[in-house]
RNA sequence: GGUCCUGUGGCCGAGUGGCUAGGCUGAGCUCUGCAAAAGCUCCUACUGCGGUUCGAAUCCGCACGGGACCUCCA
C-alpha cells in the first residue's frame, strides 16, 4: 500500500493515521437520504464526497463494506416529537400511499447517483425493513435504564446518560451549554428532559405508517435506525461513520448515545463529516429556496443557472474542493471547471497515441508519489487534481515533441492517469458506442479525407469554409502536423 | 446568547513557519497557410492592527467581515 492514509476524525478534531479495526477490512457507514422529496445538489455533494472516499479505499486494496441507509420512515417534521412524520405528510399532500412516496423518491435518488457515476453501496438498508432490529435495540436501552416510556412513546434520557458518558463530545459541547440553548419544556411536553429525544413514537389515529411494538402501535424515531442498522451490518464498533456536517450535532450525537447506552462501546472509530454546498455564501437548502435539483442543473432550467452542466463537469467541479471545505456554487466557477475538465480529458485521449523515446524528461515516479501523497492526506482531491494537470502538461509536451517519455514510463503514466481520473475521482468519459456514433465517425473520416485533398491543392478558402461550417454545428476541426482531428463541443 | 468554522491574486480554490498548488480569465511569445489546440512567460495574493520568531498568509491576541450548528435538513 502506498504509504500511510490519514483521515480527519471529528472526535479528535485532528488528522489521524487510518488503521482499520480488522486489517485489510473497512466498515463504512454513511447516512443516506430521507426519501420524501427529491435530493438537491447539496445532498449530492455529500454522497459524491463519500464516493471518492469509498473509491480510494478500494483503490488502496481495502475490502470495504459500504452501508448507506435509506430513511423511509420515522422522520418527524419538527423537533417536538409530535405531529406527522414526513412521509405521512407528503402522502396526504400528493394523495398517495406513503410507500409510493418512498418508492418514487428512492428511484429518483438512484437515478441521480448513477448520473454522477457514484458506485452503489454494498448494502442499502431501509428503516422500514429493520423495524424489529430497532425495537430490539430500544428494549435493550430501556433495560439498561437509559430510556423511559410515556403513553406509548419511548424517550432517551440524555441527562442520565450524560452522567456516565460525554453526550456532546462530537461537537465539543457540555450538557449545561446545550441545555441553555434549548427552550423550556412546554406544558404539552411529556418528556422529562429538554434534550431527551424519541426512540419510538406512539401512533396517533391519523398516522399512516405504523408498526406494533411492546409500547403499542407506532413508528421509530429518526436516530435509532442508523444505530440499529450500522451495528447489524458492521458490528458494534466499526471504522468510519460519515455524513453531512449538519448531522453532527443532533443525529450523530444521538446515535453515539444510543449505541453507547446499548453496548457500552463507542460505535465508531473515525467520524467523518463533509461540508456544505453554498450558494452566494449561504447553505443550499430547501427552506432557503436556493436549492436546485440535479435535473435542473443538467438542463439549465432554473433561474440561478445560466446554462446546463454535465454531471461529470459538476463532479469534477466538486473534486476541486476539499470535502471539509464549503463549496460555493456559481456559474463562473462551474464553467471554469468545465473547461479544465475538458482539457484534462483531452490529454487522456492524447495519451493513447503518444510516441516513446529512450529516455524521459519528466519524472513519472514523482508524479505518482505526489498523487498518493495528496489522497493519503485526508483525501485531498484538489491537490490530486493539480497533480493530474501536471500529468496533462507532460502528455501535451511529449505530444508536441517538446519532451520525451520512455515506453516504461508511458505505461506507468497511463496507469496513473486512468487509476486516478477514472477509478478514484470517478470521472467517466462521455463516450458511447452506438451505431449512430460509429456512422458519424465514418462520415467524419470521409470529410477529413476530402478536406485533406482540398488543402493539398492549397484551396484554403474551401477548406476553411468546411471547417467554419462544421464549427457552426459544434464540430471542431484541429489541423495538426500529423493530420486533422475532430471533436464535438459540449 | 452558547459551540465552532472561515476571510488567499480578476474569479474558483489548495497550502506548509522560510523554498510562494492547480484550474479559469486576461496579455505576450512559440508553433501554424490561417484558425484551433498545445507549450512557455507575465499580471504573484494571503481582511486590518498588534505580538511571538532570525523569519509568518501559515502560531498567539484583538478588531472587523462571512458562515454553520444549537429546531427538520447531506
Amino acid at each position: 500500500m502506498q504509504n500511510q492514509l490519514t483521515v480527519f476524525n471529528t472526535l479528535s478534531r485532528t488528522k489521524e493515521k487510518f488503521e482499520p479495526i480488522n486489517k485489510g477490512l473497512v466498515g463504512l457507514y454513511v447516512c443516506g437520504p430521507t426519501v420524501y422529496s427529491d435530493v438537491h445538489l447539496g445532498n449530492c455533494r455529500t454522497f459524491i464526497s463519500f464516493d471518492l472516499i469509498y473509491r480510494y479505499l478500494l483503490h488502496l486494496g481495502f475490502k470495504v463494506r459500504y452501508v448507506r441507509n435509506i430513511t423511509d420512515a420515522g422522520h418527524l417534521e419538527g423537533d417536538r416529537d409530535e405531529g406527522d412524520d414526513k412521509f405521512t405528510k407528503k402522502a396526504k399532500l400528493e394523495q398517495l400511499e406513503p410507500m409510493e412516496i418512498v418508492q418514487k423518491y428512492t428511484l429518483g435518488f438512484h437515478d441521480v447517483m448513477r448520473e454522477f457515476n457514484n458506485l452503489p453501496p454494498s448494502i442499502e438498508p431501509t428503516a422500514t425493513g429493520h423495524i424489529c432490529e430497532q425495537i430490539e435495540m430500544i428494549k435493550e436501552i430501556i433495560s439498561k435504564e437509559y430510556a423511559y416510556e410515556i403513553n406509548g412513546t419511548v424517550y432517551f434520557d440524555v441527562e442520565k446518560y450524560n452522567k456516565e458518558f460525554p453526550y456532546g463530545q462530537l461537537t465539543n459541547r457540555k450538557l449545561e451549554d446545550l441545555l441553555e440553548g434549548t427552550r423550556e419544556l412546554s406544558g404539552q411536553d411529556e418528556k422529562r428532559g429538554r434534550l431527551d429525544f424519541a426512540l419510538w413514537i406512539g401512533a396517533k389515529k391519523e398516522t399512516l405508517m405504523r408498526w406494533p411494538s411492546p409500547w403499542g402501535w407506532g413508528f421509530p424515531g429518526w436516530h435509532i435506525e442508523c444505530s440499529a442498522m450500522s451495528s447489524k451490518y458492521l458490528g458494534n464498533t466499526f471504522d468510519i461513520h460519515g455524513g453531512g456536517m449538519d448531522l453532527q450535532a443532533t443525529h450523530h450525537t444521538n446515535e453515539i448515545a444510543q449505541s453507547q447506552a446499548c453496548n457500552h462501546k463507542s460505535p465508531v472509530k473515525y467520524w467523518m463529516h463533509t461540508n456544505m454546498l453554498t450558494v452566494n455564501g449561504v447553505r443550499m437548502s430547501k427552506s432557503a429556496g436556493n436549492g436546485f435539483l440535479p435535473g435542473e442543473l443538467f438542463t439549465g432550467n432554473h433561474p440561478l443557472l445560466e446554462k446546463g452542466y454535465s454531471p461529470m463537469g459538476v463532479r469534477f467541479f466538486m473534486m476541486q474542493t476539499h470535502y471539509r471545505s464549503t463549496l460555493d456554487f456559481s456559474n463562473d466557477a462551474l464553467q471554469a471547471s468545465e473547461k479544465g475538465y475538458a482539457r484534462l480529458m483531452a490529454s487522456i485521449k492524447t495519451l493513447e497515441n503518444l510516441k516513446t523515446s529512450d529516455t524521459s524528461t519528466s519524472s513519472i515516479k514523482d508524479l505518482e508519489k505526489s498523487c498518493y501523497a495528496a489522497m493519503n492526506d485526508d483525501f485531498n482531491a484538489p491537490i490530486l487534481v493539480a497533480n493530474l494537470f501536471e500529468g496533462a502538461r507532460i502528455i501535451n509536451s511529449v505530444n508536441d515533441g517538446k519532451e520525451t517519455i520512455s515506453a516504461e514510463d508511458l505505461d506507468q503514466l497511463k496507469k496513473i492517469m486512468h487509476d486516478f481520473v477514472f477509478d478514484v475521482l470517478g470521472l467517466r468519459p462521455e463516450s458511447s458506442n452506438s451505431s449512430k456514433d460509429k456512422a458519424l465517425q465514418g462520415v467524419m473520416d470521409v470529410i477529413l479525407d476530402i478536406r485533406k485533398e482540398i488543402k493539398a491543392k492549397k484551396d484554403f478558402a474551401a477548406s476553411d469554409k468546411l471547417r467554419d461550417d462544421l464549427k457552426k454545428i459544434n464540430i471542431t476541426i484541429k489541423d495538426t502536423k500529423d493530420g486533422a482531428t475532430w471533436s464535438i463541443e459540449e
